[in-house]
DNA sequence: CGTTAAGTACACCGAATCGTGTGCCTAAGG
DNA sequence: CCTTAGGCACACGATTCGGTGTACTTAACG
């Protein structure tokens, strides 16, 4: 994961400062909100001097907006690669993944100002994930792709806003509205019979 | 609404200073965060000595909280109340009406802890405004209405959130899933033609 | 009238905020 | 070897934060 850690690869001069502050940065943001962290406690726990810290990322905003990129990569994308689905199963396995409030949500909730990078970058990606739910949708022969993405967009982040405040999980919730909105939404078919649950 | 403002009933000492610093947090709560809105600010806003403010409430804390309490009698609840709405009328309406990001969420989100008085009011919210779901869902006949009630509840936080990220008003997106479900959960009838808008 | 409670004005506190300036060190690369 | 870039330690600064202390005024009630 951190090729720059110990491998002589690539800019192979710095002790891989940067990374280390990414990833304190992003446990620290998940764990105690973003604006709850100081960038004291941040370079201290990613055992990086605060001046480092500050040669990488010219502000607080900066970083954020920079953890909030190397998201994408995490876990969710790799759904809509697995051949081994059919589409529809795809639009479905979407909510067999449990995680912790979206920080894209978290981001846009924290943080007032509408034009803030990290609020851009969070609405961005919400839309390129819906894109990628449309796309899944009209794959799999969805009546109408563009609503049912949405759709299942909305249910994804209802389940996350309202786990938080519950402090419940609330996705089997929203995989039972999803069931049901795909079984409405494609053609009649064998297999509809899909567990509630 | 303020019957101590101006008549003089109850305690009629104080010129109203409790209410003008609720309904000034609760504006900028709203508007700015709670994170980002300061107790010097707040008390110019409410037009409020900082003292003042700080007799009638023990801290920030508490303020939140209280200004939570005060949001309940806005506006949902009275839809429950419609006698002019069918059960299953009513169940929908709910979905009419457009509001910025839920308070109970935005505290969620921005208080860490959970253990905050705020959190656990949101928390206490949530669960009574699902319970009210159930209770019409189950009037209107619908064949499980914990389910119904909780999916209703988590549409609704959903399009909050997401309305948050997006810029955008999902509150449609919401209310097309929301007859889909009514319709499916509802025992077969007239009227099941109702606009998936 | 006088009492009393509500509100005011303003300075002040310690702690925390984000961010810098300075000088030194150390390891990788040629 | 020496250069050089990445990193470090630490003090500092300006501002803001939530919250107080003190002494004063005002208005309602009896």
């Amino acid at each position: 994961m951190t090729e720059l850690e110990k491998g002589p690869t690539g800019q192979r001069r710095g002790r891989g400062a940067r990374e280390r502050i990414i990833s304190a940065s992003q446990q620290l943001f998940r764990d105690q909100g973003i604006n709850s962290t100081g960038m004291d406690q941040l370079s201290a726990a990613a055992e990086v001097s605060k001046r480092t810290l500050y040669q990488h990322f010219a502000g607080k905003d900066e970083l954020i907006a920079e953890c909030l990129r190397r998201f994408d990569p995490g876990v969710l994308p790799e759904v809509f690669e697995r051949a081994d689905l059919t589409p529809r199963e795809r639009l479905l396995a979407v909510f067999e993944i449990h995680a912790p409030l979206c920080p894209f949500i978290a981001a846009a909730v924290e943080i007032p100002d509408p034009e803030h990078p990290a609020r851009v970058l969070a609405r961005d990606y919400k839309l390129a994930f819906a894109a990628r739910l449309v796309d899944s949708a009209r794959e799999a022969g969805a009546a109408d792709p563009e609503q049912l993405g949405e759709q299942l967009a909305l249910l994804l982040d209802g389940a996350s806003a309202r786990s938080r405040v519950l402090n419940t999980e609330t996705l089997a919730t929203a995989a039972a509205i999803a069931a049901v909105l795909v079984d409405n939404a494609l053609p009649a078919e064998e297999g509809t019979r899909a567990s509630v649950r």
